[in-house]
DNA sequence: TTTTATACATAGATTTCTTATGTATAAAGT
DNA sequence: ACTTTATACATAAGAAATCTATGTATAAAA
């Protein structure tokens, strides 16, 4: 599993995504998630992960509480209002690129 | 069609799509080739795509040759040997990363 | 005792893209 | 006649997003 570098650009709209089909997420959760769903093709880097919540955090998509589980730290996030606006603008531009994307893919020699 | 910040991460691998896929393009070519395939969708910024291309050819996976046709300039770019392979490992790459990432969309609320 | 897993975080470097700018020809619109 | 749009290349400065490396800490497994 190569950590993913097609990742860049739609890290944040992973994360929205999965933030809107669960109630709240920690992050590492969130890097098993997506190596989950990705049969372990993607691996999102804690480098990547923790700015890019921080980052969406800031702007008030998300919101967050901390709590301690088995003697150690989980902050945990989820959407905001403004946030569950924005995930699904996102998600629906990440959907629309797929499908450039298999357009791009589908193509045969000329 | 608003220039989509999504590409980041992928230009690369589209361009050697298109070009196993045409025996030669030339920059403006891409530019509206993946606008047409994309259905508006997506638009690669020439600030993108000329350092792109440069940098693909600096790394030995294109071959250029420049042409005149209508009293003006084209640079054509076709794949070379090692480009053809390196092609064929990055779109594969793609195409699994889609696979993931329409995974990651098709989530139910948990 | 060491490695792996869990869990957070940041700093510096690198890559990649956007925006703006520049040159130049030709066609189309006003 | 003049301006805009299309064609066609290119680069520079800046912004954004990522990777790699590093750091702290607990707990379980080897």
């Amino acid at each position: 599993m190569a950590t993913n570098q097609l990742i860049k650009g739609s890290l944040t709209t992973i994360i929205l995504q999965l933030l809107s089909h669960h109630s709240q997420m920690y992050g590492y959760e969130i890097t098993q998630k997506v190596k989950e769903l990705s049969l372990g093709e993607i691996k999102v880097t804690e480098g990547a992960l923790y700015p890019a919540l921080h980052k969406l955090e800031a702007e008030g998509l998300l919101d967050t509480y901390t709590e301690i589980v088995d003697n150690r730290l989980r902050k945990y996030y989820k959407l905001s209002q403004k946030g569950k606006g924005v995930a699904k603008e996102k998600v629906s531009e990440l959907e629309k690129f797929i499908v450039s994307m298999q357009a791009m893919l589908k193509l045969k020699m000329v």
